[in-house]
DNA sequence: CATAAATAAACGAACATTCATTTATCTTTG
DNA sequence: CAAAGATAAATGAATGTTCGTTTATTTATG
């Protein structure tokens, strides 16, 4: 028997997000991925079965660290403030320190498999969110709404400002860095919004 | 002389936008439209001079529609709570009545000339943005903030909801629906953030 | 009949994937 | 402890297909 290369494996999964990075889904192939992991094409196939495969994994790779990310140190018992501002604080800390992943998993979400990947995040940190948003109702700190509406007020504005940030332009094309206190501001008005 | 056939090129737009939605950037291709269409794939490259062109020239042209309809019945010198509620009546009515077109500009955005295209909706429609937040905090009705910071409050939240009926589904995977009436809801709690 | 629209057929390049073969590493045997 | 055998990893070269685009030709109309 002999081993897999567990380095090369890990090369290819990092040349894979760098590619789908610069040059888009479209600017993909598994021929180019080879060449950049310098290995042969035929040995994707032995660690994926196909192209959709090692993208749809690559993509679960993703929401999964994601999303444990997103909920640590998170309780759902928390108070509103506490609660959403450590949300906010892991979502942005990970997707500023983690630029590739952050960009290749906004890439693999216009994908085929978006919607599918999508929901590995949603899964996972759905139900605590849902519950979450309960408690604090129930605490009167939140007034009563769809959960689809306290989503959007909530992390509409975050996923703008940290969009803008990535882009590294805002909509009016200027130059834009987020920051912690940008984030505060920000944050606070949502809380304001938010008060029964 | 021979005159070109303008049902041909309308029936060309069409089509490039139903295989954009249907199958995405990736699964669009020129030989795929023209055979949609019922013409030769050269006819194309007489219409336009290239792929890049022709996804251009199509995001532009729903770019300026999205942009021209934005504006409608839109003034400047609007007092906050009107002027916002214009703007998103709007939008959502625009986006609400032509998906396809919705859906479509959505997957352009996502593609190499993504930034370019959506460049022209903010140089149409920006300055009036600026001059409306400008004269909304002259006139004391909104706070002083980044005109980011007002961009993501005022419009993450509104996208949000728009996408979630856009894809049929929330983030929770659970069928949503846009209505007036969650668009109103949402609308106040976005100027109760706003307030001085 | 001149001219541009429209076409059918083809081009080389790149695509995802496969196949026949070689290479490395483990286990078995003497 | 070394050689032989077994097995899966890894490969280089090729598969047929589809891609964007071009060329040579036909068709329609001023």
């Amino acid at each position: 028997m002999r081993i897999q290369d567990e380095t090369k494996k890990a090369l290819v999964k990092e040349k894979a997000l760098e590619l789908l990075v610069e040059h888009g889904f479209e600017g993909f192939s598994m021929q180019k991925l080879a060449k950049e992991a310098g290995i042969s094409p035929a040995t994707l196939y032995i660690y994926y079965t196909d192209k959709d495969d090692l993208i749809r994994t690559l993509g679960i790779d993703l929401s999964t660290r994601f999303a444990e990310n997103t909920l640590e140190g998170f309780d759902s018992k928390m108070p509103l403030r506490e609660g959403l501002k450590k949300q906010w604080h892991n979502r942005s800390r990970y997707l500023l320190s983690h630029p590739v992943e952050a960009n290749a998993w906004e890439v693999i979400r216009h994908s085929p498999v978006g919607l599918e990947v999508a929901k590995v995040v949603t899964t996972r940190i759905g139900p605590a969110m849902a519950d979450f948003v309960h408690n604090a109702v129930a605490n009167k700190e939140l007034k009563e709404m769809p959960l689809e509406v306290y989503w959007s007020i909530t992390y509409g504005p975050l996923y703008t400002l940290l969009k803008f940030h990535l882009d590294g332009r805002s909509f009016a094309s200027t130059p834009f860095k987020f920051s912690e206190q940008v984030m505060n501001d920000t944050l606070e008005l949502v809380l304001k919004a938010l008060k029964p």
